[in-house]
DNA sequence: GGAAGATATTTTAAGCTTAAAATAAATCCC
DNA sequence: GGGATTTATTTTAAGCTTAAAATATCTTCC
């Protein structure tokens, strides 16, 4: 196997360019999983709620007439029976209700209760607010080179693993 | 609540930096899981297996003598029962053994069998393969910032979370 | 109208994940 | 030595996640 090489510094000795991207990779895993990690902690010790419920009454939140099943599944990007689950316990806490579609049997209408509205706004403040503390040390430049970078990362992927799905 | 504003550019109106950082991470966290998760499909279809199954071998493989649970529990940066399952599965397939501590009757060491270590020999070849192919587009410059931004994304939330753990 | 196919959702089985409880064994200390 | 504490691991209960199977309903087309 041929190794290729980038020439970053003529005086130091260079880092093979798979090795390179390995680290990059780990790095980007690593960091992201502990911020996400420490969300839910927050969401937790807060709200007393996790992720994908927070997620889900997001989704909701934006839409005035609410969603049905299979859109929040294809906006949340996560399987049917996933929602199904989640939704059954958001219900529980009453913060979201479901109720048949008028038009189509098959479908199920999610809407939030107005405790569940009141509820999320509290926690989408403070959430927001979590997040930019977190990255309270980042200039707006930066910010904008880091999103740059995650854009084209996420360009690189589509192109480079067309299997992928 | 006081909006405070940093500005970028004084032609154009200026996002708050509380927006800026929520829209970083909702960045960071879809490219992240995304690429994730052609990550788990790579690994499912080319090796029938799963990455935390792939963590744990990757642990084991820069071991010589093997490592307890309790220290593969905390390299991997999961709790205990969870590397319990991972074992039990891997032992299952053949690929890993466990046996008592002779000094410590309460430790188990595991190790990879002559057959895990084989499979894992092809499976990392592969993984820094499909990684360094992901990244392709990207130059070691590039990837130098990348890296840095990670660096200090991850020095930032501990920084600024010191509740979360 | 009714069969065939498509669509929306739930259920099921398997695996990953954690926190907390339970077990078992080692260590500390009197 | 032996009780108290600590440490290593497994078990348990709950939740998240998926793919695939099962249900129910709608749409198409004759």
């Amino acid at each position: 196997m041929v190794q290729e090489v980038r020439v970053v510094d003529e005086k130091v000795a260079a880092v093979p360019a798979t090795k390179q991207a390995l680290r990059l990779w780990l790095r980007l895993f690593s960091s992201t999983t502990m911020i996400e990690q420490r969300l839910r902690n927050f969401l937790k010790d807060r709200f007393d709620t996790t992720l994908p419920r927070f997620d889900l009454m997001a989704a909701l939140y934006r839409a005035e007439d609410g969603l049905t099943m299979g859109e929040l599944s294809r906006w949340l990007l996560v399987s049917n029976g996933n929602v199904t689950g989640v939704a059954e316990r958001l219900e529980k806490e009453g913060l979201i209700t479901r109720r048949p579609a008028p038009n189509d049997r098959r479908s199920q209408i999610v809407t939030m209760t107005p405790a569940g509205r009141a509820a999320f706004e509290g926690w989408a403040r403070e959430h927001e607010e979590w997040i930019s503390n977190i990255f309270a040390d980042f200039s707006a430049k930066e910010i904008d080179a880091f999103v740059a970078l995650l854009v084209k990362a996420k360009e690189s992927v589509i192109k480079h693993d067309k299997k992928g799905k």
